[in-house]
DNA sequence: AATGGCCTGTGACCAAAATCACAAACGGCA
DNA sequence: TGCCGTTTGTGATTTTGGTCACAGGCCATT
């Protein structure tokens, strides 16, 4: 990707700092762009009667968005939110699509964000088919142990899909 | 999409027809291929220690590929074959990505592939993440029912994440 | 109609995790 | 330092789903 592409792309960002807890995407919102965060996390969630169920965390550097409401236009059943005091850069479809000459690159740009994030979801759903909570456990510690260090335990429980308690007793063995 | 367009696409694309079982990528196998069902299903899994486990089926007038060995060159560690005696449009990706004056059109044809697939695998996954089994097997009745009907129940309880026994005891309590 | 192979149903039992209830630890802040 | 709210640990009990073993059904082939 050339310099004028990035730039051209960068063109299309805005900034937005998010309090702890303060909301990106909202429920019933449709979703219209990608965020990338440059600091803090951010915690996409799905309200399931009241209880929150965990499906992303997403660090510094990397991308998120809700692509089946992007791509349907319809209204997102999934939260994206701060989850520490957070700054990101919004990146709008609309303007990025729309605009007179789209750029090859910025086609190519779009396919690989998407295919990364979707990438993401696919491995952590692979998580599921295949191990058992605890085998889950010992694969976060192995592969991802920032998410250990920086999202409370109540909050990996859901993502591991597994009651609080017993990400506790998990947790306890290891050692 | 313009008919020159499309008829480009059909030219990258050769016909193929599978007895029910036969492979069409194995693992070990770097995918190079999107796969346009045309008659029957196919089946794509992988092997835990033995044990299949399926992740999708794919019917008439849907794609499947693995984007994953695709993108990465990799081998791919899924196994994509014939539920029934099947035939495919085989679109060998190489040759379009790789040809000399490839149009926008192409690009975005993939992009859109991509994420239709990507998308399915995404609402796969979430159903474990969010939901119990017994609440899994009631939302493919609803939204997916073909499955039920063309899918052998043995096959199906892998797919949903249960013991065969398990998911015959759930179709029971159900009438 | 009989055979054999495969697929599905069902009972008994077991193991793992959910749930409930409460206690302990921690962290900011007056 | 002491207080309060949030987060984490832990025991007791219940539920759910897995595992094992086997019976019955279905279907194709002879």
């Amino acid at each position: 990707m050339t310099n004028e592409d990035l730039s051209s792309l960068v063109s299309y960002a805005t900034g937005r700092e998010l309090k702890k807890g303060e909301v990106l995407l909202n429920e019933g919102e449709v979703c219209r762009a990608f965020y990338l965060v440059d600091k803090g996390y951010l915690r996409t969630w799905y309200n399931k009667n009241g209880a929150e169920i965990n499906l992303s965390f997403t660090f510094e550097g990397d991308f998120i968005s809700n692509l089946k409401s992007v791509k349907s236009k319809r209204p997102s059943n999934l939260i994206i939110e701060a989850g520490e005091d957070t700054s990101v850069w919004v990146f709008d479809l609309d303007s990025m699509t729309k605009q007179p000459n789209p750029s090859p690159e910025i086609n190519i740009f779009i396919r690989r964000l998407a295919i990364r994030i979707l990438l993401a979801a696919e491995e952590h759903s692979n998580l599921f088919k295949i191990y058992t909570p605890t085998e889950r456990y010992r694969l976060i510690e192995k592969n991802h142990p920032l998410l250990l260090q920086r999202i409370p335990l109540s909050q990996l429980a859901s993502y591991l899909g597994v009651a609080r308690e017993t990400l506790s007793r998990i947790r306890k063995k290891n050692h």
